[in-house]
DNA sequence: CAGATTTGTGTAAACGGTTACAAATAAGCG
DNA sequence: CGCTTATTTGTAACCGTTTACACAAATCTG
């Protein structure tokens, strides 16, 4: 394999670009001392070709150390075995989890993931998502349901298989795999008036581009308008994803009256610092209020007051949304499970209200 | 999303594939007017065709809504504008961060990102950046600096220039970006030393196929060495990367002989897992052991007793990394800082040791 | 054993762009 | 005003595969 030659290729400059440019499909048909055809063949059927010749022709392959050019073969197929996902960020453990599963489950179908995050911004993942088609995606992973206004027309006209994810709702159009949002948020409401709770505060991320967390901001409030409760305005309160604003909001909707006796918290960042904050203030948790939150990350088990919160599967959704993806490129009209496995986590940072004692 | 049928496309269905699907860059010069050459250069070099006929034919894209064919683009340039980035796990906030990173940049320069998890495993990266390469990117960045042993002969061979993040020593051979791990945790490890601390525990996570961690250690041993220290092996704990895993291993080395006056933690994990344990073990942090960590993740700060740690600037790594590999390929050869920024980040969680209140 | 199949290969035309080269047109000049 | 030099545009080859179609050889059939 070394010494190729030349005046002096004295050192490693490592220009293999020699030679080895030069070695393709052709090269390898030459050498093996057939067709071009029979070589593709060989390849991608090769129950159609004979022992001999593939034989012949691997031998061939792995001499000249052949790698199949992707591009070519995809631009004659007019399949790039590719799939795009556009995510929020990959900073949140539920996206970086599900990314993850995505691309191992993609992975093990022979398939590669182009990943790209909004931030989001809807143009922005407008943009990265027409950069996507450009490059020949054979499909789409989202994140959501409300996207820019162009993108059914443009996905309808390529006609990309696409699928919305962390997102599910009974009435839905579109295709989608995730939590039922609102309902998680309801059941997780209801849970606490059931334990005799009436003055709730919500201290949440910004809804803004993010129809998820207005659904289950929406659960919150329909859960509460059953019994005819309302979050008082002094009591909502909506920030950033941080725990450092969750402890902020958390002594902003604490110190405000009348006090809540349950804080509902819109990711696991606002609940534990709702919780850090709540330790700083000298307040007992569950006993003085109850703290509950979504997402289920490693630390909330493990504070000196675990957390109740709501687990999501996240790898399964990244999993089954790759799953239903390719399900469907190579033809089989799967049917996911499109909502996906959600648990409402009990654990001690929940209780009955203070002077409640026991309604459970 | 229920009821499709056959028979009657009279609705939605979206089988735009009709016309659209026909409309190349030939259509577009037809409809100008001009021949196929004069279009690709309008769209490519823009100032070579008259403003006349530029106008015409930009009327003519928007006009059947053409969008360029990127497979077909690559396959005649020969460059995908196309990036691959094969990172251990995007769980790990470090490389969330780096990644998201990565992407930003790319995006900013006109590259595409193509995402795989090796999941720490040597076969399993190769296996996909050989992936990566038949699908033609341009450019790879990894992780560390040990890969599989045919890696470099590949990339050679196939010309692809690779960088590798997370990982930085002044005698390293390639191209890599990242904190000299090795003096990182040696200055930590130095910094306890000089508070008066000698008997000290290790809580990692294993280093195989992970030679940052294993500098990492090596630091912390070098910078004992230079005392006549050593880690007893009774308190060398290697692990998972978990928090709970943290609170065992922690316990652990906390109740062998003699009892250890720092601990070192690997990961952000590991740390809050052992401050954790402390806590449930009514220890006294910095007052009966002091703990550090690497990597900065947000709960540190916020905890009871904040958590002295490493801080790396994963953003500034995955953007230079990008950076680089980008202008490499645009035929700049830029110096990037190939050594990231780095920060002890001194909190309450580290101090003097146990009776010896006070040596700085 | 001639004719109808099946099976294994080769030929050559795509796939949808880019680009070297040639040709035509416009501009510059002594 | 011819001749040289830029500037624009067109022609056609090429990028590296796949695959429809044709064809020859091997395998059946009656």
């Amino acid at each position: 394999m070394a010494g190729k030659k030349a005046s002096e290729p004295r050192t490693e400059t490592g220009h293999g670009t020699d030679q080895s440019a030069l070695v393709g499909l052709r090269q390898v048909a030459i050498a093996a001392g057939v067709s071009t055809a029979t070589v593709s063949r060989a390849i991608n059927t090769p129950h159609l070709v004979s022992p001999k010749l593939r034989e012949r022709i691997n031998e061939a392959i792995d001499r000249l150390g052949w790698v199949p050019d992707g591009t070519a073969r995809a631009l004659a197929t007019k399949r790039s075995s590719t799939i795009g996902a556009v995510f929020p960020t990959l900073t949140h453990g539920d996206f970086a989890r599900a990314t993850t599963a995505i691309q191992q489950e993609l992975q093990a179908c022979g398939y590669t993931l182009l990943l790209a995050c909004s931030d989001y911004d809807v143009e922005q993942e407008f943009r990265q998502i027409k950069k996507f088609i450009e490059r020949g995606v054979d499909g789409l992973i989202l994140v959501g349901e409300n996207h820019h206004p162009d993108l059914a027309r443009l996905l309808a006209r390529r006609n990309v298989p696409t699928i919305n994810t962390f997102v599910y709702s009974p009435d839905t159009h579109g295709t989608c795999i995730g939590p039922d949002n609102r309902k998680l948020f309801f059941d997780m409401t209801k849970y606490l008036i059931d334990m005799g709770h009436r003055v709730f505060a919500v201290v949440a991320q910004s809804v803004e581009n993010n129809d998820r967390a207005e659904a289950r901001l929406q659960g919150i409030q329909d859960a509460l308008a059953q019994d005819g409760i309302a979050v008082r305005p002094q009591h909502f309160a909506i920030g950033q994803w941080s725990i450092s604003e969750g402890r902020h909001l958390f002594r902003r909707v604490m110190t405000s009256e009348p006090r809540p006796t349950a804080v509902i918290c819109g990711n696991p960042s606002l609940a534990v610092g709702a919780y850090l904050e709540s330790l700083a203030m000298g307040l007992k948790v569950p006993d003085d209020v109850s703290i509950v939150g979504y997402d289920d990350i490693e630390v909330m088990s493990h504070l000196p007051v675990s957390l109740t919160t709501v687990r999501v599967q996240s790898e399964q959704v990244g999993r089954n949304a790759a799953r239903y993806l390719v399900a469907r490129l190579e033809g089989e009209d799967i049917e996911i499970p499109f909502q996906c496995d959600t648990e409402i986590v009990l654990r001690e940072s929940s209780g009955p209200p203070p002077g409640n004692p026991a309604t459970n």
